[in-house]
DNA sequence: TTTGCGTTTAACAAAATTGTTAAACAAAAT
DNA sequence: ATTTTGTTTAACAATTTTGTTAAACGCAAA
């Protein structure tokens, strides 16, 4: 149709993300994405010249946002245990988008070790180190059991971004549907903050300055 | 070389498995698996008839064999915290073996959503209900802060899993080689116990008598 | 030693997937 | 109206991967 800028080239994008990083298809061929962006497959060819090229774009589109709003809240001037409790919020709520996100890009990385290494250094800024000031000043304090912030880090992502990647898994096991996942992973933000702090999880305000 | 059992059968299996669950190659084909366990490629449709169906042979051996481990933990008659240490002891190591088993069964799961659930379902006899009763005595005497044993479980399910999924993109972000990896999952251990327990784990003794 | 049986292989056929190209098309600019 | 530009497509070629088959092989029992 013309001059109709990118418009095109984001559909197939957006698409491709859906099926990826939303369906889990790791698998989805350039046929399956240009039907379901309803264009034709070539189309895919012209704008990224080459599957793994597409794919590549994906990951690093996806991942950057994800880690760019990771990393706004935790370099933020909040005191640590609200900030904590918006990056429980912003990780589970980004993991309804995208659930299948890590666990795509864990299998890239065990395929092409090397392209994806550089990619990952760089990208995960260890947001250990963006917490560690504050977590030994709340340990001194004795306000929490010693803990290195890279275990601390682990810890809280791991309770997090498990049940996204086990989604299926645990959808089946509990015969949960969609929207009953959802609310699994709203109460979820509640028990993680807890069962770190033995505390209540504050109210979170603030909410849209950290998004963006 | 005549009668020698179902030894080249296994042998197939194993470098499957290791190939699968062990390195993540999730897309490995029938070529490699056959080299890497030097015999014909033929071979393996002779043994499996096709890719798919033996698939299904080494994720049921894998999953039934982890399960039963778990399970044959958490229903016995140790005391609470003691049986859970068993069980972050016994996911962990098991992890060792095959870092990206679940990894494996998620994407699997969404490929074919229907064949796995059953199978799934059959599998995974939730967990948490081997552990809800004493849980629920530990909460009500005060022990631990109120949660369900669904939550409970997940959470702990998640601090020890997921640094067996993300063994990848770990390794890479800290620069750990593989010895480095294997010491920090031990290290984890305690770790994961503390956060949970507020308190040291216990000696593990009766190891043996649980695993089989 | 030869017959039989499980094992192993190479060669072939079929299917699926990717990547290329040249031509058709539609809208905007000239 | 025609040219131009970017977009879209169908048809083709190449590659990869899977699955089949018939024959060869080697050991053990007859």
């Amino acid at each position: 149709m013309g001059a109709e800028e990118a418009q095109t080239e984001k559909l197939i994008k957006d698409t491709a993300k859906v099926l990826f990083f939303q369906k889990g298809l790791l698998k989805a061929t350039t046929q399956e994405i240009a039907d379901e962006a309803g264009v034709n497959r070539a189309l895919i060819h012209y704008y990224f010249r080459s599957r793994d090229q597409m794919l590549d774009i994906l990951l690093e589109e996806t991942i950057q946002e994800k880690k760019g709003r990771v990393k706004r809240i935790l370099s933020s001037e909040l005191p640590f245990r609200l900030k904590i409790a918006h990056f429980i919020d912003a990780v589970v709520d980004y993991g309804l988008t995208y659930p299948y996100l890590e666990n795509f890009l864990i299998s890239e990385m065990a395929r092409q070790p090397d392209k994806l290494k550089d990619f990952c250094a760089r990208d995960r800024v260890k947001s250990s180190d963006l917490i560690r000031e504050q977590l030994e000043e709340e340990i001194r304090k004795k306000r929490m059991a010693p803990i290195t912030a890279e275990h601390f880090m682990i810890n809280l992502s791991a309770m997090c971004n498990y049940p996204l990647l086990a989604k299926s898994i645990l959808q089946t096991i509990h015969g949960m549907t969609d929207s009953a996942y959802r609310k699994f992973l709203m109460d979820r933000k509640q028990i993680i903050y807890t069962t770190i702090f033995n505390e209540d999880m504050p109210e979170l305000t603030h909410k849209k300055e950290l998004q963006y």
